[in-house]
RNA sequence: GGGUCGUUAGCUCAGUCUGGCAGAGCAGGGGCCUUUUAAGCCCAGGGCCACAGGUUCGAAUCCUGUACGACCCA
């Protein structure tokens, strides 16, 4: 390890701490409260007219103010933020001398006295003994901060220079408090999916993360090889097909929380892998499926956040149920003015989208310009709104309409100007199936990379016998964007991708 | 893939337009201080100005390219 000027002094601290006998990374803490409960002791002993409580408590030193034979710290635990009044009164001459000595912003130290409150009014931990428990050597950014009668928190150069704050995500989060708010509430929210679907009887499993074929979605895979085996593996880009063969096999409700991986670009909101929750439910239908989110949607965000309101920017976006619905073509009408059943073939909706001036690639196939056009209507879509009818073109796996073959009962689900979910009455007719594959084998030979390839086995499955069922998958990265407020996929992923950098 | 902007001390940033000794606050080091909370005061440090090349007597600054990132567009 090469260490800085500024690392070289810690370690040299750490070095001193060894010569005095003090170990500068012990094996144990002994811990009896968190900064929280410390401070709830005292106000119980006060509240109670008793003897204020002795304390150890322990943390990570967010802030120090040397008086000379007095010294005010603060020290941080997950729970909060607590004062550490040490003087050499009470801890003697040496020790005091030492702890000035070796005690750096960043570190992690314990401490144990008597809870008081200062003549400021702050309550404090008046320590007779400090003990190192880790030496920070890398300095953390730690900012400084002053907190209003509000409460409201005023930082001073705080860490944030974007890319180093995620590329070392730890120290983003050991010093920007919020941040780990984030995670909070993500997993929170996970939680709430999970219990909601759990209490509905559906059953958690867990399917192949590499797969022989890749399929359940457009998208291009990343590609593996297994050694032994010698043989081409994919990393799904769904779950889709490995969970509706389990509705072959008689379970009637099935999910799955887990992670996708795509080989695309990567953006605000699109990362290269990301968590995806898919479920399945037999003997529904895709309008069956449209109350089920909207329950389940609703359960989460009060689960969650307690209100089914939830601020997204300048918005507010409700997710009490129903649930707006629109029509694909309704939707796109409404944005671009373009009725696309009128312009049935690829050069036809081209040239028309031309026309008016949208962007439509010449390679583009029919489906992915209704999808472009779909991109002019999706900012607009801050509401929970379920788009349905999708052509049967972009659709491979879901159920043509019984009035209008032409178009699939499918719908995406939108929030806050984003796609948050896809779903489908399942398509369970094995023959119909083989002829959506060898249509999308056709697509794939015309050079759509993201058409899906043919699979066997999924189609034996079905020819066992797979009920009629609704299913929907659900992107959690976007959701937790709108449950904690975030623009970027970034910022409510803890680690996510950039590019390597030298050295 | 294209465009715009950014990269200067551990952190947050000036300095770039108009080329001329590398700056500030915080953090760190030495000293003073027994109720502070962005504590205060005194002293002394700390730089591959992202990287490579070019122009120039002279480049953090102008030009070209590269890397990484942010935002916008596709």
């Amino acid at each position: 390890m090469e260490l800085s000027e500024l690392e070289r002094q810690r370690a040299e601290k750490a070095a001193r701490l060894q010569e005095a006998g003090v170990a500068p990374y012990p094996h144990r803490s002994h811990r009896t409260h968190t900064t929280v409960q410390a401070i709830a002791a005292y106000e119980a002993a006060v509240a109670a007219d008793a003897a204020a409580p002795r304390v150890t408590v322990a943390g990570r030193v967010v802030s120090m103010r040397d008086m000379g034979r007095l010294m005010f710290a603060h020290i941080e635990d997950s729970s909060d933020r607590l004062q550490l009044f040490i003087r050499s009164n009470e801890l003697g001459e040496d020790a005091f001398t030492l702890a000035k000595r070796t005690i750096d912003l960043g570190d992690f130290v314990e401490a144990s006295g008597t809870m008081v409150r200062t003549r400021t009014g702050e309550i404090s931990v008046q320590t007779e003994t400090v003990v190192m428990l880790a030496k920070a050597i890398t300095p953390l950014p730690i900012p400084k901060e002053v907190e209003d009668e509000s409460g409201a928190i005023t930082r001073f150069s705080a860490f944030a220079d974007v890319e180093e704050r995620y590329r070392q995500r730890y120290a983003d989060l050991a010093v920007n408090r919020e941040v780990r708010d984030i995670f909070r509430v993500r997993s929170r929210m996970i939680t709430a999916l999970r219990a909601w679907l759990d209490n509905h009887d559906y059953l958690e499993v867990e399917t192949p993360i590499l797969q022989p074929i890749y399929g359940g979605a457009a998208a291009r895979p990343f590609t593996t090889y297994h050694n032994q085996l010698k043989q081409n593996l994919y990393l799904r880009i769904s779950f889709e097909l490995y969970l509706k063969r389990l509705l072959v096999g008689m379970y009637e409700r099935v999910y799955e929380i887990g992670r996708d991986f795509r080989n695309e670009g990567v953006s605000y909101k699109h990362n290269p892998e990301f968590t995806q929750l898919e479920f399945y439910c037999a003997y529904t239908d895709l309008f069956g499926i449209m109350e089920t989110v909207e329950q389940m949607l609703a359960y989460a965000a009060e689960a969650t956040l307690g209100s089914r309101q939830i601020t997204f920017g300048e918005n507010t976006v409700d997710l009490t149920p129903p649930f707006r619905r629109v029509t694909l073509r309704d939707a796109i009408r409404q944005a671009t003015d373009i009725d696309y059943v009128a312009f049935p073939t690829s050069d036809s909706l081209r040239q028309e989208m031309r026309q008016r001036g949208f962007n439509a690639a010449s390679d583009a196939s029919w489906g992915h310009l209704v999808d472009t056009l779909l991109g002019e209507a999706e900012p607009d879509l801050i509401q929970p709104t379920f788009v349905h009818d999708y052509p049967v073109e972009i659709s491979p796996l879901a159920k043509q309409k019984p009035d209008d073959p032409t178009h699939v009962e499918r719908f995406e689900m939108f929030i806050g100007g984003m796609e948050m979910g896809n779903a489908f009455t399942e398509l369970n007719d094995p023959f119909e199936q083989e002829q959506r594959f060898m249509q999308q084998g056709r697509a794939y030979e015309a050079g759509d990379e993201e058409a899906q390839p043919m699979d066997e086995d999924y189609l034996q499955a079905m020819m066992f016998g797979m009920p009629p069922n609704g299913g929907f998958g659900l992107g959690i990265d976007r959701l937790a964007m709108l449950f904690t407020d975030h623009r970027s996929i970034r910022d409510v992923l803890l680690y996510p991708h950039l590019r390597q950098r030298d050295q």
